[in-house]
DNA sequence: TATAAAGGATGACGTAACGTAAAGGTCAAT
DNA sequence: ATTGACCTTTACGTTACGTCATCCTTTATA
């Protein structure tokens, strides 16, 4: 059977055969005076074989390294492959419900313009407490607690957010200080991480280390927090608030 | 500032940002005498849009479009991205069912070793409509149809099984006068494919051609189908089946 | 039988987004 | 002056082929 036979009957092309050729993945049983690939059905098996793990998103590399390896277990390597597509299908799920929240928050932002700054602005921060830490908070305690956290926010009154305001000043001051000093884990450091922890707590019902590092990561990546400290503070105040909740967190 | 703590800041590498410079995505906006690459606040901001849209999983080439149009639309393009997103997820979802119930069968067929051929045939038809279409019939005709269709395989009586068996070796026959003449689309192959079609009604609950077509095309990427029929009727005959199933459920 | 059309073969470049040397300037400090 | 840190450009490697370009056989047709 020449290549392009074979190409016919199994759907791919003549390259591919030609390539898995060359990567020693299918080599044609005989090969002519004229350099013309002939196959037979052995090749044939073994190609069914290569597509059917191709299927499931193998490297060729993998799939050669199996179907060379006489006593390899075909059970133990698709557990891993699904371990493997798991994690791929979380890290899309989570980019997925990213855009999704982004899109609601866009949204939101056009009808929002025309309500009083107050309660738009409380508005604004359960959606991003939401759309950066929803998920997690959910996953780990539940929707009660998720609710009750953003009823707190949002049940808050004039006084208390003047004080939630107040504290974040504070926050600002102080961490213009210790970012002169510039050590992240200095005990001025530290009390920042601290004041960050204490406006959290503001609107969080529950207070976690691990959730309070999280979030701090997410600042990060979060142009709007960049934009925010950076503006308040100084040129790299997301990032020192970031490594100093860091150490915070490492050293509780 | 300087390429090294720009990547400090933002975290991606110094080769990162030469890359972006070579694409023309992100230009420093000044480049000393040296040559050196200076970076300033604006290049700061335009690295943060990149890095956003970048963790959203869009190519360069589109970002770096997005960003240049100055009249683009981020929803438009937020919605885009999470239709194809949502694509990648869905592929993945069959890729993890598909893995998930080839070891489910893997390990079946170990247990099953010892059992009557009778049973374990009936329960490996189950099984292998399962894998193959469990999804997608699932999804159209919801659980309880399935489920009917499956105890229906299982509750078969002998006499009706005998009838199957009967029903596919004509099957057989037929394909092979059909792949004889070699015309997928002639009246024998039609047949061929109404044959199959009551074949399939022994253990399909309802009968739809978008269902039909859908597992003829799934016959050709399962090489226990095309070792099956190939064995049983002759080289080629999954593919021959499948194309005068095409044929048949398009002119129907 | 000459020729043209199929079909075969081997390079070799392109793809996406960088990682990773290699080889060599520049700057601050010793 | 030398060292070390930091900068530059050049260029190959990565994955699984698609797509030419160029050339050689085999088969079909005039």
């Amino acid at each position: 059977m020449l290549i392009n036979e074979l190409a016919k009957l199994s759907g791919v092309s003549a390259r591919t055969l030609r390539y898995y050729d060359e990567i020693d993945l299918l080599k044609p049983s005989v090969v002519e005076q004229n350099g013309y690939r002939k196959y037979n059905q052995s090749d044939i098996d073994r190609l069914q074989q290569i597509l059917f793990y191709r299927e499931l998103d193998f490297k060729l590399e993998e799939i050669k390294n199996l179907l060379n390896d006489p006593n390899f277990e075909v059970k133990e390597v698709l557990k891993k492959q699904y371990g493997l597509l798991q994690k791929k299908r979380n890290y899309l799920d989570n980019l997925l419900e990213t855009i999704n929240q982004t899109i609601n928050m866009l949204e939101g932002d056009i009808k929002m313009t025309n309500e009083e700054k107050f309660k738009v602005f409380k508005n604004k921060l359960v959606e991003e407490n939401e759309q950066n830490y929803g998920q997690e908070i959910r996953k780990k305690y539940g929707e009660e607690q998720v609710e009750a956290s953003y009823g707190k926010l949002k049940n808050m009154s004039e006084e208390q957010y003047e004080a939630m305001q107040q504290l974040e000043k504070q926050l600002f001051e102080r961490l213009k200080e210790a970012m002169e000093q510039g050590d992240t884990t200095s005990a001025i450091a530290m009390e920042v991480a601290e004041l960050h922890k204490r406006w959290l707590s503001f609107s969080w019902a529950k207070y976690t280390k691990e959730a309070h590092l999280g979030l701090a990561q997410m600042y990060i990546y979060d142009e709007r927090f960049i934009s925010y400290y950076d503006q308040q503070v100084g040129k790299g105040a997301t990032l020192f608030l970031h490594d100093a909740i860091s150490a915070y967190t490492a050293i509780k």
